[in-house]
Order: structure tokens, then C-alpha cells, then sequence
DNA sequence: ATTGATTTGGAATATATATTCCAATACTAT
DNA sequence: ATAGTATTGGAATATATATTCCAAATCAAT
């Protein structure tokens, strides 16, 4: 049965990989290994690069049927071009050209998505695994976690207010009600975690509240456009994040995704297991 | 000067890009957008997609000092050999570093990163471009705007809040302050615009405010889970949004994405011209 | 309208590449 | 050790692809 796509092909060398006779299996490592050379080179330099002969590979194709080494190479292709977005696009300027007179709603959501689908791929081929890490064994050993975000960021941090009160964690949104936002940054305690979301230009009430929170001990967790970013001294661990920007105007929607990530690995953190059941019924009602 | 990298090439383009004949220009603007095709395809293919002769493309290649085809070829490759890898890498690697079981951190982010893009791109093909005219309109129209979302659609009402309240859009968010939601929709009046934002399990309060919009005289805007949800026959206009669901956790990208794309358009729709160096100014600290 | 310059697209040509076939080599079972 | 089977690599062949050349078409200036 031959593969359809480059996962399913995965999935066949890991199952054939023993049955295989030398030469193949030596191929079948390259080209596991080397997905990018599997589609940009000729058979003839990917054979000379896996130390094989050309027919060797072309054989190598028709054992898992596909009918010559071009069958094959097409998976790979494939994800390229499904997957692989040139971080260089620039969408701006080409919008711009095409972008006279009206701009209608459609070819604006047509814009937004597509910047956001970058910005997607930069999050998470940007963000450090060990950085990301840190975050969520913070967030894990924490007594308490405070939230704070105002202006663009005051979405996320009621996502994560939403997100962390259904895990039955412990979380206090700074919300600024009723003005208050200092006296909510004088229930942080010694040892909690204020997560802080703040972009530039950088909101002198959210630094208080870091600032504040420092001052009391609490370890702090930054999600910030930068890394350079105002009180990036006080915190733990900084997360950065380059949300798309459109036209002038930026979204939400990769820190939205880092959020959402950072709640869910806390949970499989703290549950392992039942975790997911417990998901599908805490899908409230909205 | 022959460009040496991708980047350096999208420079060039820009620059020459006025001073190329008509069918110099087409090539260029196909080079600009579709940098996978340029890697993977051959020269008559790409001319092909381009709508132009094959040795028209070889032309453009010469105008910017490459022998050929291949040596254009070659930037978009290396470009892909530098910056892409696929599912199965980045899972390999992040085992390495992490070992087997445990669910890491960067491999949820990984996958809600993809969950995400392919979301979006949904949303771009979903949305009936008529309903979102229409959905604009009503906006425009409005005397006054009215947002509920309740649970994980509450960070999508902030947002609206947000963004409609910095275009100096009179927009009253709906947010269950006091429990006073009903005191709020109650201010709502004949042609107004409420903003719905529900998901399955629909919430009775969101569908309690929609009646109360409805009964009023108002014009009511859903953005919904499905078509089918339970106040779609008060609606003047739905728009279905299918976010990302990864392990039994719903995100909110695509939903954020809508909203922006709303808020913008609403925007541009009032105030042509000047808009986005309005924008510039009013992002607001964060 | 005419002329000169530039661009274009088609066909021929040169080059590259994938595939097929088979003799030589290696492996396995008796 | 021998025979049968499987694998390999090399060369020939078939196919695909990039490049070059040039007549026709288009454009711009007078």
C-alpha cells in the first residue's frame, strides 16, 4: 500500500525498517533524515549524498509502490508546499499593490489570515523549548497564579483566566475593577507567579504591577514583544512573542496560542491521564 | 549585482520592479508570491502558473544577473534548506531532548500551531465574503454597538471592546458586571448592532441577551460555532467560525482573527484615507 | 505613418535526469 | 562446497528539462 503523505511515509520506514536489505535501510535513514534534500535534490545527488547508487533508490521507491524515485520525491514536495511558508513574504507590500481604492472585508480577512498563519510559524519555531519549559514548572509549583494585561493584552489574560479556572488552578485576574488593580497586586503572595502579558508601547500599569509583585517575592513570567522589554530584569523566564501585524494594526492571535499552550501543558503537568475527558466536559458553555 | 539570498532578491524586485516590461513585471510578481512553487517546480511549470513562455522566465532570471533558470532556482532552495523542516523533525528532535512519554511543552505548542494555520485557512475559505459585506454594513449603519460573549468567547468581546472603542466606535460591552448583564442589554436600542459571540454548549445568558436585543429592535450579529446554533432565526447576519481543536481543547485564533478582520474593515469603511496612521498612534500601551 | 528599439514566444538544440536492464556480487540454505 | 535467491551497481536508454536563437510582434519616438 502505497503512502499518501510524507507522515504516512514515516509510518512505513519505522514498520519496514528491519525487513529492509542493507543498502535500503542505509536509504531509507537518509531520507527520514533529510526531508528537504528528498525534495529539492535529483535522485542522482540524493544517491550520492546517502553513498547509494541511483538505482538503489529508484528500488527503494518501488518497494514501498510507488512507481519510480519522482513518486516518491512528490511527498515530499508536497508538505513543502502545504507547510513551508518564506519567512521573507511580504504581505504588506504586496496587498499594497493590489489594495487600491475600496478595501473590501473579504480580502481583509484574506490578508489577516494569511499574516497570521505566519506569525504562527515564526511562534513556534521561535519560542525556546527550554524557556517553555521553565514557564510551565513555574506555572506547576506555584501556590497561586495572578494574571495582568491591559489594553490589547486584556483578551489574553482573561483567556487565561477562563483556561486556568476550569483546571481548578488558582488564578486571580489583575481586571482593573472598579480601579483596583492595585489593591488586586497586594493579594500576590511570597513564592506565586504573576503572568504578565505587555506589549510596546509598554503600559506603566502593568510594570507597576510587576514591579509590585517582585517586591513581594512572586516570580514573574513575561509574555512580551520583546526581549528587551521594560521590566524584562524582574522576571523568571520571558516568553516573546511576534504577533502579525497587518496594516498597521496587530493581532493577538499567536500570544493567544502561547497562552493556550502554556494552560494545556499545565494541566498534563498536574494530570496526567484522565486529562482529556476532563477537557471534553469543561467545554463551557459560551 | 546578482542577488546572493532570498531576502536580497525580494530587495531587488522591489526596486526594479517599475522599470520591468509587462511580462518581466507578471514573472516578478509570481516570484514575489509563490516561493514554494519557485523551489519545487520546473521552469515550464512555473511559466506555465505564471502565464508566461519559459524563456520569458529565463529572461527575468538573466535581468538580475543569474546564468539562468537554476541559478534563480537555487536562492528559493537554499532558502528551504536553511529554514524549513517537517512534522517528523521537529518531533525527533524534540524527543531527543526530552525522551519518550511525557508530553512536551514545544510539542503542544508545535501542535496547536498547526491545529491554528490550517484553521485559518479554513476561516479565509469559509466565510461567505456577502455575509461579512453585510456584517460590515451593519456595523457601519449602527447607532450604537453592543458586544456579549461569555466564557472562552470573553476575550473576543474584550477585543471588540478594545478595538472598536480606539476607532472611537461607540461600542458597549456587555459583560456581566455585577451579575448586571440584564441592566445592560437593556440599554440597548432600536437599530442598534448586538455583536453575539457563542459557542457550543450555547449559553443560556448569551441567548437571554439576544432575545432582549431582538425584542428591542435591534439588529443582532452572530459569530457562531455552527449555523444551526439556537438564536440563528434572530440573527441579521451569521458568521460560522470552526476553531482549532487539539486534544479536546477548543482555541480561539481564527475566532480573534474574524473579530480584527470586523473592527479593521468597520474602519476602513469610515474613515478611508488617514486610517492607518490613526492606527499607528492609537496602539495603545499594552 | 514610419522607423528603430525592445520584447515576446516558438522551435531547435544542448544538457540533465530518471528509468530499465542485466551481469556481477553477496547472501542464505542445504 | 554448491546451488538458488536476492541485491547491487553500471551502462544503455528513454524522457524531461533548460537554454539558445531568431522571426514576429509590440512599443515608443519622430
Amino acid at each position: 500500500m502505497r503512502p499518501a503523505t510524507l507522515e504516512q511515509m514515516r509510518d512505513q520506514l519505522a514498520k519496514q525498517h528491519g525487513a529492509l536489505s542493507r543498502r535500503l535501510k542505509e536509504v531509507g535513514e537518509y531520507v527520514d533524515g533529510n526531508p528537504q534534500s528528498m525534495a529539492l535534490d535529483t535522485a542522482a545527488e540524493i544517491a550520492k549524498k546517502a553513498g547509494v547508487h541511483p538505482s538503489t533508490l529508484v528500488r527503494f521507491a518501488n518497494h514501498f509502490g510507488f512507481s519510480g524515485f519522482t513518486e516518491l520525491q512528490k511527498l515530499f514536495k508536497d508538505d513543502i508546499q502545504r507547510n513551508y511558508s518564506d519567512y521573507g513574504q511580504r504581505i504588506q507590500r504586496q496587498q499594497r499593490s493590489r489594495g487600491e481604492g475600496a478595501v473590501s472585508p473579504s480580502q481583509l480577512l484574506d490578508e489577516f489570515t494569511r499574516a497570521n498563519r505566519l506569525s504562527l510559524n515564526k511562534l513556534s519555531d521561535g519560542i525556546d523549548p527550554q524557556q517553555l519549559d521553565l514557564a510551565v514548572g513555574l506555572l506547576d509549583r506555584s501556590p497561586s497564579i495572578h494574571v495582568c494585561g491591559v489594553g490589547r493584552a486584556f483578551p489574553v489574560s482573561m483567556y487565561f483566566a477562563y483556561a486556568l479556572g476550569h483546571m481548578q488552578v488558582q488564578c486571580h485576574a489583575i481586571n482593573g475593577l472598579g480601579m483596583m488593580q492595585d489593591a488586586q497586586a497586594n493579594c500576590i503572595a511570597r513564592n506565586d507567579v504573576l503572568i504578565a502579558i505587555t506589549f510596546s508601547p509598554y503600559s506603566e500599569i502593568t510594570q507597576s504591577i510587576i514591579n509590585t509583585a517582585f517586591d513581594r517575592g512572586a516570580k514573574v513570567m513575561l509574555i512580551a514583544g520583546e526581549e528587551s522589554c521594560p521590566s524584562a530584569a524582574k522576571a523568571e523566564v520571558i516568553l516573546t512573542v511576534k504577533d502579525a501585524e497587518v496594516r498597521s494594526f496587530r493581532s493577538l492571535t499567536s500570544t493567544m496560542c502561547l497562552a493556550q499552550t502554556l494552560c494545556i501543558a499545565l494541566g498534563y503537568r498536574r494530570q496526567a491521564g484522565a486529562w482529556e475527558d476532563t477537557a471534553r466536559q469543561a467545554n463551557s458553555a459560551a
